[in-house]
DNA sequence: CTCCAATATTGGCGCCACCAACACTAGCCG
DNA sequence: CGGCTAGTGTTGGTGGCGCCAATATTGGAG
């Protein structure tokens, strides 16, 4: 019951924005219970990866504006879980890098990520997982000038 | 330049939230021409399929939450898309319907929508959008108990 | 030296989704 | 019949996410 519009059922842009919105519930679902946000996970995803960096480096990174940067690094520096030091060879620049503390918490999240995609993906087999994320993946890089 | 995090490049979670982003930006900006938002054509959408209905109902089929169909309502009586008149059998529910106006409007952003479907998957051939869609759809089904 | 680009920060806006509380109504069931 | 439960409309508030403008400051190019 509760049929949804036809209009709208059949629409791959109202496909992918309602699967994204059970898959944001599910990711902030899981990330309550570690304290954080998707704005903490993809900063401390990025300093892992690429080391320590500039605010405005982050934002290009993970596709977050510098304004909101600025907001998730201080919460990430007063949850412990990066700290931020004027970079000495730039006068202006800060110095954001990942503590002890992040890098553990990045890995329990990473823990509750693993478990959101078995259950976004459930129903589909491995074969079709696969071709799922092939085919975002390409639609991703074609709307992503980066 | 400019590299996403392998953590996250890597996870459908992400593809699918940052798709959607697209989608909602490629839509917003096709509805800005036609002063409407998504949840405006929602509501057209089931009504003009389902005929006249009480908010609760509306809210129920287009997966938008009783509060905000208040909102929306009032903005699309505003704009002469809607006639909100007491149901005569039912003395606290109200009775949504289409007008002639809302008609036109419907038509108007099912072009824009169409537009956008085609700029979303352009660089998918058309076996791979209906692959697409129909993972897409199965997903969505799993996670909308409705 | 001057001008331009980049940086950090503040403050604000909008969409979408959600929740709590209230007032009221309909319908059911004892 | 009376009272309770479920449904309805409405107000008001919260939060995540994405975005933009303005400001103050700094580095580097020309």
């Amino acid at each position: 019951m509760d049929p949804i519009p036809e209009r709208l059922a059949v629409k791959p842009s109202w496909l992918i924005t309602q699967l994204a919105m059970h898959a944001r519930r599910l990711v902030f679902d899981g990330f309550a219970a570690t304290g954080a946000r998707g704005y903490h996970y993809r900063i401390l995803a990025a300093l892992h990866e690429f080391g320590p960096a500039s605010q405005a480096q982050l934002g290009r990174w993970c596709r977050i504006d510098r304004s909101d940067v600025v907001a998730a690094v201080n919460e990430l520096v007063e949850l412990g879980h990066v700290d931020r030091t004027p970079d000495p060879d730039h006068g202006r620049r800060n110095r954001v890098s990942l503590t002890d503390a992040g890098r553990e918490q990045l890995a329990r999240m990473d823990v509750v990520l693993d478990r959101v995609q078995a259950e976004l993906l459930e129903p589909l087999s491995v074969q079709e997982r696969k071709t799922l994320t092939d085919l975002l993946s390409r639609l991703v890089a074609h709307h992503d000038p980066t």
